[in-house]
DNA sequence: GCTATACTATGACGGCCGTTATAGCGAGGG
DNA sequence: CCCTCGCTATAACGGCCGTCATAGTATAGC
């Protein structure tokens, strides 16, 4: 248990540190210093270095926010937005606008190998795709056409994304709340 | 001239630079070298170190694209949301999906400096003010009631960023292109 | 008890970072 | 002619980076 409860917070912490300063900022020391676990370590269990500890910290905050973006879709396409919205706004409040979204963060930043994308990056286009496939979803079942409802839930994404940047710039929610408000009424409405 | 020419380039070199990389990955050395210009020379013209030169890359960057946006908007709000869109989409093809947007890029990374914003971060956060004060303007000429206006204008932009970062990230201009799709739609028929 | 296996602990490697200091240079004004 | 002043050139400072290697420890199976 011991094992698994340091590679997890290994992970946890990794996700964390990347919210607030981005990927290139984030470095092995100190996300190891942070879980309290020794930097030996993270090369045990991250054979693969930082891209791979990155990508698995990417995948960790996207299946959080999708595991409650599911629970909140079950009541419908609205409150899946109005949670969606809220959990980016608890973020934000929460660590005095120093954190946003790991995914964007790492959406940002060129591979600075020159080659082929990263593990990490890769992560990053999953956690959007899922995101968008579960809100998509929602809507054509309470009737949007097919090709809208997919294009409805891109912006959505892409619009709450933006945001928290905009409101972390800003130091304020204001951005936040006017888009999710924005948004929730052209998706009650139909549009 | 050539002290002008040689400021100018150093502001162009690190706006494309923290473009592709981020802000912390963009190293003064490198910008100094990519616009021919001495490492010496960069604390000569900007004094105040990196912060200073990634607020003036901010600043150029967001004031190339305020007037294009202007010029657009003479034209109506519809035609300066396909503009404001179709920068963005240049500047991904145009760099195989290397570069984004310097302003999202400087606001999701905290200030490593513990205390007060970065004027980088003031830069960003001003940069977006104006671009939306520019749309929310067009959008209140064309009829739309004040405080929707401002509220709509701010979803454009957020939606806008939170698509080229999805872009990138999935290597396809499809995030952008269905956002700005949904959006025509939404502005043209007043919503 | 003994050994294999999983993890810890420590330290080193070359390299790039932001910043500062100091010396050299060229042109314009006296 | 000389001298100031804007800019270049070069090197150094301490510090952190990703990664790897090696030695130590503890636990679980035989």
């Amino acid at each position: 248990m011991s094992d698994t409860s340091s590679r997890q917070q290994l992970v946890a912490g990794a996700a964390d540190m990347i919210r607030r300063r981005g990927l290139n900022a984030t470095s092995i020391r100190e996300v190891a210093k942070h879980s309290g676990a020794p930097l030996g370590s993270t090369y045990h269990h991250f054979p693969g270095g930082k891209d791979q500890l990155a990508a698995e910290a990417v995948r960790h905050a996207a299946e959080t926010t999708a595991r409650a973006l599911d629970a909140a879709l079950e009541t419908g396409a609205v409150e899946g937005l109005r949670t969606f919205f809220a959990l980016w706004r608890d973020v934000l409040v929460r660590t005095d606008f120093r954190a946003g979204c790991p995914v964007l963060a790492v959406s940002v930043e060129e591979p600075q190998s020159g080659g082929e994308p990263t593990a990490a990056l890769r992560a990053a286009a999953e956690a959007f795709d899922g995101w968008e496939h579960r809100l998509a979803t929602a809507l054509r079942a309470q009737g949007t056409p097919e090709d809208r409802a997919a294009r409805r839930a891109a912006l959505v994404v892409a619009a709450a994304e933006g945001a928290v940047a905009m409101s972390r710039a800003r130091r304020s929610t204001r951005p936040l709340d006017d888009v999710a408000a924005e948004l929730a009424e052209l998706v009650a409405t139909g549009g």
